[in-house]
RNA sequence: GCCCCCGUAGCCCAACCGGCAGAGGCAGGCCCCUUAAAAGGGUCCGAGUGUGGGUUCGAACCCCACCGGGGGCACCA
């Protein structure tokens, strides 16, 4: 980040400009002389209501609360660009207004700061990742600082503090310690759990339990192997993304499309390793439910649906031999019309169904050119798993599988129905097998057109439709046996009556699936918490007690992964952690005496540190506990019955709409169900701040040109002389195009670039960057500074004795009532034009040597603080005031000066405006009426005619419907 | 392919519950200040709301279709 933003720049005003204008260069001495003051006195800190920071608590007690915050930075060590700060800005000024408002404001940032894009930042630079990961926070703390935020320094931290991540830590071991009952609907301890296996009111859960003998006869071992089946937190043993060439697994959003490495280009492959995995399906349906409750938008929660993706349908199982195929479907009423069945190529009923040898006269194209079914199988289960899950789910053209060999009985009509196995079946969802009914589903139209397949149609469709799969309504056709009929009914009747016949025969039941998996928690690095357990002889895992607690992540030679050559698809991982061999094993007394343990080696991803690093801001100090539950309650806590309490404004990007927004609930709501906070969600309502974009060019040869040295002509534009062309597009280096927060604060100082970044448009709304215009914003702050501060002579202008005029009146009490507005629904471009119109009002009104009446400068300067605090702090105190405006009270607008006497509506005719009268401002509808019928030129338009209706609305228009 | 959001002056954006389309800024024109210049001051200039229908006394706003832009999901049975 460069220096210049701490340095003022050279005073540009050569002679002619007066003294004491409100130029760059005193911009920069007022904004860093305000900064150190309000640092040195605390201005911004604020009182908790209990413990350690609630020093000060009595001034706010009365007050309401108000939590807002941004998603923390994740400092990477990119350069960061003027796109970034604009969220950070709106949550400032919000804070700043709340508090100048009356609300106690707690207004924290902290650094996301382990994972994976700072480990390869370090290693690219040869450092230790904490090295570099602690000079960018410093690098962005003093940019934040340079903006003028108004953070409370004291609550801030990174994840990667030993003292933050004990609780990190000491979280994952309540996860673990859980399990969840489905009949309650939530966590519960998992001793709990024990207890009513021993006591036999519980059975293990169905898989639970290996060993299949009753709880009583089970040894100590299967008994735990028993309960970590049951925990939220477990191992498992999952197919992950391996990539060799990077020596770690990787999540399936940072592998692209064609099954490479987002890092580095290298082949990715799917292998099966034990993994940590949380049980986040479990919450499925509350994380789904609580949406509703949520003040989010609904773009939002639209895509947190889908990715929990709830589907209703019915379970079913078809007969195939000795065994019995369960399938799921959202479909039960297109039964009929099942001509095949599929099954994932990994189902665990592959091997068993395979038949020996392909019965006479098997079409060439079921057999995958094998001569037996299980090379058949074998060959298509090496080549599915050759590809990663994305890879297999983008390649979506051809359909391909191989048939078993064996039929399956369609329980509705006993019909004989060939099984397949095809990688467009996922093993992770549903029952990983289907029913294909080709004729309403377009895939398995696809496959059956492929494999030569009949197709039967149950919906008929509508006519003229040419053939293909129709999944749209129709009647259904062709769907009946002797003991039920579908024919003629809709989908929903036809669903309800032959989900009930299944049930009835036992052949199936309706159920609920979901397209939300289990977190994989595991990555095999070294930049991430330590897991908070160890494993005993009998490689079961047992939890770190909370009093050993940080597990500290060792220093180790070489932090960077194992890796391997790049298409070694057959390596295996090496944790960097389990280098650390006099680490991975320790001895240790966990209450029958010491012994020896191996330390869990994999490191958590780098979502963990994002779950809940807002409750951490409550107290960041606290060695004892996560979170004090009154401080919880205080700032999180429900408002009222039925209230999800969380933080009230989060504001960040759009990017994480779905994992640390679902992560983070998650684990809220496990906290929650333990009883460690009483808000049932973590964030109340959420904002996603728009993007900030910026123009680029291009020149003859399709080169980018630096857009800083572009200029414009007649609309068209040149760089040396040679006309470019103007793209639009991210802020960066690639397009040249790269604007740094930097850059404006030199060159216009802070205040004026957060009133520009905060004029151009809602927060929510994305934006184009356009340096040219910022000096808008400058002259704004100039004619402010010019209404209380005299350029020639620097004396203060505002005028003890004059008294405002109505007009003058008027004028300010719209501005506070708009500045309001804007600012309370985080349209600060409305706050900002308002002040504009107030400024513009009072240098005409008081031009000419006039002085602006204190009365009026004083709420001017009030209404500017949270947008530019600098400079308004610097006004209000050249107005005589000892103390900082932070804690001023914001200006109320008075009614009185809101409400015109007179109003002018317009009269129309059948809806066209045609005239103008002025009236009362309180006329009813009747009044409305007679006064436009006064008027001259409406009595002229109505002369002759039969007026059929009025409408009549007070304070805006009469309309006269003619004949 | 499915779903969601958005189209208002040259540009960025306002417009309450359906009630006279314009607040503010940029750009542009003119004037003033200035030896000159501008990141100074003043003033002027602006569209009928993407297109086509519909509902309504009245539509930027509600409904339908289409066009354009952005985003999400994508073999999820």
């Amino acid at each position: 980040m460069s220096q210049t933003a701490s340095q003022p720049s050279t005073d540009p005003a050569a002679e002619g400009t007066p003294p004491h204008r409100y130029t760059p260069a005193l911009a920069q001495r007022i904004e860093l002389a305000w900064q150190d003051r309000w640092a040195a006195e605390g201005t911004c800190h604020t009182p908790n209501p209990t413990g350690r920071l609630s020093a000060g608590f009595d001034r706010v007690a009365d007050r309401p609360k108000f939590f807002v915050m941004d998603m923390f930075p994740y400092p990477s060590g990119a350069g960061l660009h003027v796109g970034h700060p604009l969220g950070y800005l709106g949550t400032d000024v919000t804070s700043r207004f709340r508090r100048m408002d009356g609300d106690n404001v707690l207004h924290p940032m902290g650094y996301d700061a382990f994972g994976l894009p700072a480990e390869q930042y370090a290693v690219q630079t040869g450092q230790h990742p904490r090295v570099t990961t602690e000079a960018n926070i410093a690098a962005i703390r003093a940019q934040l600082r340079r903006l003028g935020v108004d953070h409370d320094d004291r609550r801030s931290f990174a994840t990667i503090d030993p003292g933050y991540y004990k609780w990190t830590q000491w979280i994952f071991l309540q996860v673990f310690g859980s399990w969840f009952d489905e009949e309650a609907g939530r966590a519960r301890p998992i001793a709990e759990l024990v207890a009513e296996l021993d006591a036999g009111t519980r059975e293990p859960a169905p898989g639970s339990n290996p060993a299949g003998r009753p709880w009583a006869e089970l040894d100590d071992v299967e008994r735990r192997r028993v309960v970590d089946a049951h925990r939220l937190a477990y191992l498992h043993e999952a197919p992950v993304n391996w990539c060799p060439g990077l020596g770690t697994v990787l999540s399936n959003e940072e592998v692209t499309p064609d099954g490479r490495s987002e890092r580095g280009n290298f082949p990715v492959f799917r292998r099966p390793l034990t993994q940590w995995m949380m049980r986040i399906t479990a919450y499925a349906d509350r994380l789904l439910a609580d949406l509703d409750r949520l003040d989010w938008s609904d773009s939002l929660k639209l895509m947190q649906r889908n990715w929990i993706g709830r589907s209703t349908g019915a379970r079913l199982r078809f007969s195939c031999g000795a065994e019995s195929i369960e399938v799921f479907t959202t479909r039960p009423d297109t039964l009929f019309g099942a001509t095949y069945v599929v099954i994932a190529p990994e189902h665990p009923l592959v091997d068993a169904l395979t038949a020996d040898a392909w019965p006479e006269g098997t079409d060439p194209r079921w057999t995958g050119g094998a001569t037996t079914p299980a090379v058949a199988v074998a060959d298509y289960q090496r080549q599915a798993s050759r590809r990663s899950e994305l890879d297999r789910q983008n390649e979506a053209r051809e359909k391909t599988g191989v048939w078993l060999g064996v039929t399956a009985v369609n329980p509705v009509n006993g019909r004989e129905l060939p099984v397949f196995i095809a990688d467009y079946v996922l093993t992770g969802y549903g029952t990983g097998a289907i029913m294909a009914v080709p004729g309403e589903d377009t895939r398995d139209f696809e496959f059956a057109e492929v494999f030569g397949l009949p197709v039967v149609r149950t919906v008929q469709p509508p006519e003229g439709f040419e053939g293909g799969a129709w999944t749209g309504a129709g009647a259904m056709i062709n769907s009946a046996n002797d003991e039920v009929s579908l024919d003629g009914l809709a989908k929903a009747e036809a669903i309800e009556r032959i989900t009930a016949w299944l049930v009835a025969r036992g052949h199936g039941e309706a159920t609920t699936t979901y397209k939300l998996r289990d977190w994989l928690f595991s990555r095999q690095r070294y930049w991430g918490e330590p897991f908070p357990i160890v494993y005993d002889e009998h490689d079961l895992p047992v939890a770190v007690p909370d009093r050993m607690l940080p597990v500290l992540l060792p220093e180790v030679d070489d932090y960077s992964p194992k890796t391997f050559a790049d298409d070694d698809a057959d390596s295996a991982p090496e944790p960097p952690l389990s280098r650390a061999t006099e680490w991975t094993t320790v001895e240790m007394d966990l209450g029958d005496g010491p012994r020896t343990y191996r330390r869990e080696t994999n490191t958590m991803p780098n979502w963990a540190g994002s779950c809940w690093y807002y409750l951490r801001y409550l107290d960041p100090g606290d060695d004892e506990r996560m979170v004090d539950p009154e401080l919880e309650r205080y700032w999180l806590g429900p408002r009222g019955e039925g209230d999800v309490g969380g933080v009230d404004l989060y504001v960040g990007g759009v990017e994480h709409a779905v994992l640390h927004l679902l992560y983070a609930r998650f684990w809220h709501k496990v906290l929650f169900d333990l009883g460690y906070v009483s808000s049932e969600e973590p964030f109340r309502r959420l904002v996603n701040q728009g993007y900030i974009s910026a123009y680029a060019y291009t020149d003859a040869r399709g080169f980018y040109v630096p857009a800083a040295e572009v200029e414009e002509r007649d609309g068209r534009f040149f760089h040396g002389g040679a006309e470019v062309n103007r793209e639009y597009g991210k802020i960066g280096k690639s397009l040249k195009n790269m604007v740094t927060p930097d850059e404006m604060i030199g060159a216009y100082g802070a205040d004026t670039f957060r009133v520009y970044e905060m004029s151009t448009g809602p927060l929510e709304q994305s934006r184009p960057w356009e340096t040219k215009a910022v000096v808008g914003s400058q002259r704004l702050l100039q004619r402010i500074w010019r209404v209380v501060v005299d350029e020639e002579t620097g004396a203060v202008r505002a005028d003890d004795a004059a008294e405002p005029d109505e007009g003058t009146l008027r004028a300010l009490h719209r501005a506070i009532a708009g500045v309001r507005d804007g600012m309370s629904t985080l349209r600060f471009n409305i706050a900002i034009a308002r002040i504009t119109e107030l400024t513009n009002h009072l240098t005409q009104a008081y031009g000419d040597g006039r002085r602006v009446p204190r009365s009026v400068a004083e709420p001017l300067v009030l209404v500017l603080a949270p947008l530019a605090p600098h400079i308004a702090e610097e006004l209000w105190s050249r107005l005589g005031h000892g103390e900082s405006l932070a804690w001023a009270p914001f200006p109320v607008a008075d009614e009185r000066w809101l409400v015109e006497d007179t109003v002018q509506v317009a009269v129309q005719l059948n809806g066209k405006v045609r005239a103008q009268v002025d009236v009362a401002a309180d006329a009813d509808a009747a009044g409305l009426e007679e006064a436009a019928r006064a008027d001259e030129k409406v009595a002229g338009l109505l002369a002759g005619r039969t007026v059929r209706r009025v409408i009549a609305v007070p304070g805006r228009l009469v309309n006269f419907v003619v004949g």
